[in-house]
DNA sequence: GCCAACGTTGGC
DNA sequence: GCCAACGTTGGC
C-alpha cells in the first residue's frame, strides 16, 4: 500500500464536491508528465491526501481511496474540453487518470503552515520551493503524521 | 495583484 | 541542442 497527494482547487472541484457526488470519480485532466507517472503508479486500495491549493487556507483536508487503477483520459481528445490536448489520439491518448473515493474528511484539517511547522515534514515534495506537481508520493511516515496532526486515530 | 519557479514552445 | 519568451501554478 502506497500513499500519495491529490491537489485541488476548491474553487473548481473541492473534497466536498466529492462527497456530494456519492460515487467513486475519475481524477481526470492531469496534463503534467510527473504527474501523471505518479498516478501509473498507484494501485487499487492506495490512499491519497486531498489538499486545496489556490485559497484562503491551503490544507489536507481529508483523504481518498484509489478504486481504479490508470486507464486513458480521454478528455484530450474532446475539443471543447478545457483539458484538451490536440497531440492526444485515440491510438495514443497520451494522458492517464485513476478512479478515487472519499473516505475521510478530516474535523481539522492540516493546515500548510502546520505542515511548514513540523520539522518531520521537511523534506515533503509538496513544500518544496517552486512545487507545481499536482499529484505526489507521500512516505508512509508523513501520511502517519499529517493523520496525527488532523487529529485522526 | 504580485512574484518566483517551473514546464513548454519555438526560433535558430 | 540551446535558450529566450511565454503561460501556468500557487503562496502570499
Amino acid at each position: 500500500m502506497r500513499y500519495w497527494l491529490f491537489k485541488s482547487e476548491p474553487a473548481s472541484f473541492s473534497l466536498d464536491d466529492l462527497v456530494k457526488k456519492g460515487r467513486p470519480e475519475p481524477w481526470d485532466g492531469v496534463r503534467n508528465f510527473q504527474a501523471r507517472n505518479f498516478m501509473r503508479a498507484m494501485a487499487c486500495g492506495d490512499r491519497a491526501f486531498f489538499y486545496h491549493s489556490s485559497c484562503p487556507v491551503p490544507a489536507v483536508v481529508g483523504e481518498v481511496e484509489i478504486v481504479r487503477e490508470h486507464y486513458p483520459d480521454l478528455t484530450a481528445l474532446d475539443p471543447d474540453n478545457h483539458h484538451y490536448d490536440s497531440r492526444a489520439t485515440a491510438d495514443n491518448p497520451i494522458w492517464s487518470m485513476v478512479d478515487v473515493a472519499f473516505r475521510e474528511r478530516y474535523k481539522k484539517p492540516v493546515t500548510l503552515a502546520e505542515l511548514k511547522a513540523c520539522p518531520a515534514l521537511v523534506g515533503m515534495p509538496l513544500l518544496a520551493r517552486g512545487n507545481r506537481l499536482s499529484v505526489l508520493p507521500v512516505t508512509s511516515d508523513e501520511w502517519r503524521i499529517i493523520r496525527g496532526l488532523a487529529g485522526t486515530p
